[in-house]
DNA sequence: CGCGATTTTGATCAATGTCAAAGGTGGTGG
DNA sequence: CCACCACCTTTGACATTGATCAAAATCGCG
């Protein structure tokens, strides 16, 4: 349950991020807010505050901050987490290179979550007293406003419905299909069994309502059964269809990984069913 | 876990929903999408399809439906489920009227999630084909959607932090404040302690990730305690103060009730402390 | 090599789920 | 107006999942 300042595991052979040389070769320019401006991007160019690097775990900011700025996330991944009266800290989103993230319905409130880096990492800065007026002078910035909030509701639900609905094991199989297909589409060769995932036991803990022992249990049984391996921030699929099975995808997910599940190889040798077996705990070494 | 059809609880003095005479006369035209055109109500008026009457336990949609419409909630209740693979339905949120529904980001998608009727309700109808044009053409409209979809989202993180990270006993807790406050707005007298939930255990049970018989036991337990009473479709609030500080209400939630709690009665003859007792089970009768 | 943080593991306990049966309650047809 | 029925609500006994506590083993990084 989140120590008040820690480090983020493994995440060495990452490269720094760095920031693009104006918004025509910004990488993620049609995935945030940007993409409403997709044609005078002069105005974004002119609005923006400006970049920003940032170290693994740093706060971007926190419960409660009033913050000046909105942000664009340009490389690293970033977790929003909110915090419970009991201290408990419970992770809404992990964010990937793309993101829009700082906004909420009234911009002059304190902010109802926080922010932090998970890994190294590039945002891009808008000013967030101007940002009310940009939106409602460009009509299709609105729009894309509405459909990244829309989509962001329909994240928190994914999640909402993976907690609520799902035991320990289904749901950090089905976290851990999420981030792998999701990191698996901005990596350069798309076909690879193995992404790097800068996330703790801890965090993985903290965004699926369980405690990090028994996320490691989960993890240790999901490994002996041959399906997935984290690793030293490493995250290896040995089994996508078994692990999906496991995972219980709902019928219609919003990130829908069950269209996505015949890209990895093939098959394999090991069609050992992979039973859902519960009560992780007393798993044979 | 839902089974397939059946019927809401205790919901007799409610009087049979109305439709407003027009868009000028209705009830919540500045809580949903309508209040973009609070000065041209004769567009949303010439806009929308109509209204409909309809009987609790119907299902306005399923999950997998292509819906030719879109929705305002005039009168009654509703609630947003998912189905899992395994058959078991998380509840999303639950909309009492002023809610806007039936959007999700690409409109010609199959709906991600249901809908159906916990009370007789009535609901005014959009057309789904052409309600991009309207928002497109109206720049307050997206706005409006913008901000109605960043509620949805914080909302859906509510509960997702009340899932995730409180005990059962603080989750349904939790669940019933949020409940009672916001039915209560809605109520002609408003300093009651007492308020309408056409809520079955069930229900409550399939929001909150718990089962029901586990939700019956909470609740037998925070009768005992004196804190709170759910019968027959009537929550009656005993101890607003000590339910609150059982729900764990997080330093800064979206609905915020924690403002909301000096408004009831008072204080009270027990003032207990109402500890809060884990251990439902073996409660003493 | 050594420190700080994370991962692992064992032992044990509390929270929550499952199964099954008995009571209630409101609605409805006769 | 009453009896019956379907659907909720309650409760007991018991099975599992998941949390806690505490200590050892690893790993990344100077």
């Amino acid at each position: 349950m989140l120590q008040p300042e820690r480090k983020a595991a493994g995440r060495k052979h990452r490269p720094a991020p760095k920031v693009p040389n104006g918004c025509v070769n910004c990488g993620v320019r049609n995935t945030t807010i940007c993409r409403a401006f997709s044609d005078k991007l002069n105005i974004v160019q002119g609005f923006k505050t400006g970049d920003r690097i940032l170290k693994a775990d740093a706060h971007i900011y926190r419960v409660g901050d009033r913050l000046p700025e909105i942000f664009n996330l340009l490389d690293g991944w970033i977790a929003l987490y909110r915090i419970l009266e009991s201290g408990k800290r419970q992770v809404l989103e992990i964010l990937m290179p793309g993101a829009f993230f700082g906004y909420q319905p009234d911009l002059a409130e304190p902010m109802l979550h926080g922010a932090y880096c998970l890994s190294d990492a590039a945002i891009c800065v808008f000013p967030r007293k101007s940002f009310a007026g940009l939106i409602e002078q460009h009509p299709e910035a609105a729009l894309a406003l509405a459909d990244i909030n829309a989509h962001a509701a329909l994240r928190a639900q994914d999640q909402l419905t993976n907690i609520g609905g799902r035991v320990g094991t289904a749901r950090v199989a089905h976290m851990l299909l999420d981030l792998f297909l999701r990191a698996r589409k901005s990596m350069p060769n798309a076909q690879f069994d193995t992404v790097e995932l800068p996330v703790t036991q801890e965090l993985i803990a903290d965004s699926l309502g369980l405690t990090s022992v028994y996320v490691n249990r989960i993890l240790r049984h999901l490994r002996e059964q041959r399906l997935v391996v984290l690793r030293n921030g490493l995250l290896k699929i040995l089994d996508l269809a078994a692990l999906g099975k496991l995972a219980e995808l709902s019928t219609l997910s919003a990130v829908d990984p069950a269209s996505q599940l015949k890209s990895l190889r093939p098959s394999h040798e090991r069609r050992q069913q992979a039973r859902i077996v519960t009560g992780v705990t007393a798993a044979g070494r």
